[in-house]
DNA sequence: TAGTGGTCTAGACCACAAA
DNA sequence: TTGTGGTCTAGACCACTAA
């Protein structure tokens, strides 16, 4: 019955966006509507999901069981089923036979798997984040980055360059580079305090869901060892990412570098 | 109905190991068992990952339809589909409304997500793999290992340190650390030419299912750089790894530090 | 039109945990 | 003993693909 985790099937997911951000929270929709084109089981899944991220349950807390989430929206036992297990998949809900289902708290692990902010990432590594821009400005695009952003070289893109602290000591250091004809004027924020991502959702509506990232290791420069508060050629875990938009377009290519000696990844892999 | 993609569960994987590889294997299998205490689908689920594995359908093939398996397999339809959406999960094959279920081709990205061989590993990247045993014998667990591995400090551990080239140049070094009790005299072996993991389970009924791994960058020491051909305090791609078996029960720690200017590891993020 | 997968129902019996 | 999740059945109707 399980959707794959990484993206509900089955569900018109190819039509184009319809106006930003409808059918999704503002009435918090917690109940089922029969009529809708959306199938049962996903229209549950975004209930009950809500529910967790909205912090209404929070880690730890039973869930309703099975059977009072059948009364509860009138579905058949495989149906809420399929909805537990899509969120057991995702890692938000765990279930222990005789006692119930919960809800998860979050591990770090989500790191190598979800795009997480650079806020949210110190915070469950139990630092307090705190951000410095260091330039911002119009560039043209230069042949590397248009490839990974497949653009021309040459058009317009909104470059951020930012020092990354936690507990106010040198974390790393963030390169992003954004196509500027999707979010014109977004250099006008002050992204000292304010996530780059929920400027980019809230003023242009774009979403960024889905990413692809290289991996290194390399030595830091003596420019990037003086911002870092680091001896030069010390390792750096150097991250390249290209991100894209709920319509799968490359939106922004990030470059992070990270001092090695606070900084690690953690992720689980199967057989 | 799916389960959690990550490891089986409600199969009495609490129970200790039966004799090795008993249950497996040997007769492949392919047929379902009904006085078996093993799931239907958890039956099913060998049989059909086992024709992928093993080469019998390959990648692009259609797999039988749902209708096919219900009657071969004599099991119900949602039975099947539980199965199915396992191997979705699992990224082995993927399926198109109208059309049918396909065997998935494997890609790189599966680096970061699943256990790939050191082998399996360089053939995608288009190298042509080889090892060096460096070094190798019983040691008594130190703390730190006896730790992520959750056994007594100073219990045996069968070490052993390889070299690994590709296409003759030297990519990585590999300290592998077993629980000895799990695979006595697994150092017997010739692991220049064979792969570590194939003996474990050929031998030792031992599958390594799950791994969880710590990415970082570090340095590299005099030595490391020597054996690696590489100047010292050059950068390295640092993983440690933990694998379980399919009791779930930690048997191998797996020190790996790669060439940063060779090697780099890939991976995607879901937002 | 025939065959495929996608969604959904209403049951059943079991194993396990906790009281 | 009660309530939970784990496994399984035998249907149903739908949407999509390809002939």
């Amino acid at each position: 019955m399980l959707s794959s985790s990484r993206q509900p099937k089955g569900v018109g997911w190819t039509s184009p966006l319809k106006s930003e951000a409808s059918w999704r929270c503002e009435a918090p929709m917690d109940q089922i509507d029969r009529t809708s084109r959306l199938p049962l089981y996903y229209q549950l899944y975004e209930i009950l999901r809500a529910n967790i991220t909205r912090g209404e349950w929070q880690p730890g807390d039973m869930i309703p069981p099975e059977s009072e989430l059948i009364e509860r929206y009138r579905v058949s036992r495989t149906t809420v089923r399929q909805v537990l297990d899509m969120l057991v998949n995702e890692g938000l809900i765990y279930r222990q036979r005789g006692r119930g289902t919960f809800v998860a708290h979050p591990t770090v692990e989500q790191a190598l798997v979800r795009i997480v902010s650079f806020t949210e990432d110190m915070r469950q590594r139990g630092f307090e984040p705190a951000s410095k821009v260091l330039s911002s400005g119009l560039i043209p695009a230069p042949q590397d980055i248009a490839e990974k952003l497949q653009i021309e070289p040459g058009e317009e893109l909104a470059r951020l360059e930012r020092l990354r602290l936690a507990d106010d000591e040198p974390m790393s250091i963030e390169e992003s580079y954004l196509v500027h004809r999707y979010c014109l004027g977004v250099l006008q924020g002050d992204y000292a305090s304010n996530p780059l991502r929920q400027a980019l959702e809230r003023e242009y509506g774009i979403r960024l869901v889905r990413a692809k990232q290289v991996i290194r290791a390399i030595l830091a420069t003596p420019r990037l060892a003086r911002l870092l508060s680091i001896p030069p050629r010390s390792a750096l875990l150097f991250i390249e990412r290209v991100s894209f938009s709920q319509q799968n377009v490359p939106v922004e290519f990030l470059r992070i570098y990270y001092r090695a000696d606070r900084y690690s990844l953690y992720n689980e892999l199967q057989g």
